[in-house]
DNA sequence: CTCGTTGCAAATCATTTGCAATGGA
DNA sequence: TCCATTGCAAATGATTTGCAACGAG
């Protein structure tokens, strides 16, 4: 596909122009990653590129992810944890996550909300639905005034 | 509060019921996590418990979480990951998350779906939206399957 | 030539597991 | 009494960091 590669020019190009240096090993990772349907872990993603570059660390990968998500041309699935959150109501409700200090908030659900039983009809019969989570992922306002962490 | 020591009993209850034991520790994990409006990681939990049994280990904690998941009376904020896992696509789009295998598939965001402006608009301006990620989580097919193990 | 990047190993977290001792039912 | 549960320490897995060597600009 030519479209890849064009947006893997495009990206290159970024990169040069916001000072960074384009390495082999960032483009074979960008070439692994760009254009796919698919949302690999650094680990697969490492697997995959080390099949052209024997050599290459995953603390390389690590930071050219980062640098990818910090580009915008990537995103983190679930941005905003370190570890795994705990949440006492099983009521339907949303999330509004800092991205910055990684608390979290609450969000009753409102009626504009697909239902979990609308979206099992929409997937069909293959996917056994049991919860749904809109998260609304951002920058709170005391981490946007320049706080210090503080946990939720 | 007496409704949540209502609350505390009823899980103590279904404890009972189902055949656990009812131990002075679970009931203080219990008595700290319901009932409460934040989210904490077991470390937060832990930290907490640590002021009435200071011998409490990490690992009682986690084991009595995973306990109150599975009775449905707590719930993970992101269920599904074993760490970060990337998206090439940074466009607006739902994730299908299996809770089974880690697998993920997308889906188009329909236009039922509320925009990242209009929630920035229902939370004031305190908070700066950067973007909405609606997840479905539950269990695919191949899981419902009895499939092993198979990544995205 | 310079300084951003790489590779590597060790450090840091989050979470799980194995096992002997304990104490609810 | 008996076995689920605890505490602990060690294992595991994910991610970051420090630093010397390298190489793109």
């Amino acid at each position: 596909m030519a479209e890849r590669e064009a947006f893997v020019d495009q990206i290159v190009q970024d990169l040069r122009v916001s000072g960074h240096r384009v390495t082999p090993q960032r483009v074979a990772i960008i070439r692994e990653f760009v254009g796919r349907a698919d949302h690999p872990s650094a680990e697969a993603i490492h697997q995959r590129v080390v099949a052209e570059f024997p050599m290459i660390a995953i603390s390389t990968v690590y930071s050219t992810i980062r640098l990818l998500v910090e580009m915008g041309v990537a995103a983190e699935v679930s941005p905003g944890f370190t570890g795994a959150r705990f949440d006492p109501n099983t009521s339907n409700h949303c999330h509004v996550v800092c991205t910055h200090c990684g608390s979290i908030a609450d969000v009753p659900a409102g009626p504009e909300l697909p239902t979990a039983e609308a979206c099992a009809e929409t997937l069909g019969s293959g996917f056994r639905v049991e919860r749904l989570t809109l998260d609304i992922h951002g920058v709170c306002a005391r981490c946007a005034a320049g706080g210090s962490d503080a946990p939720d």
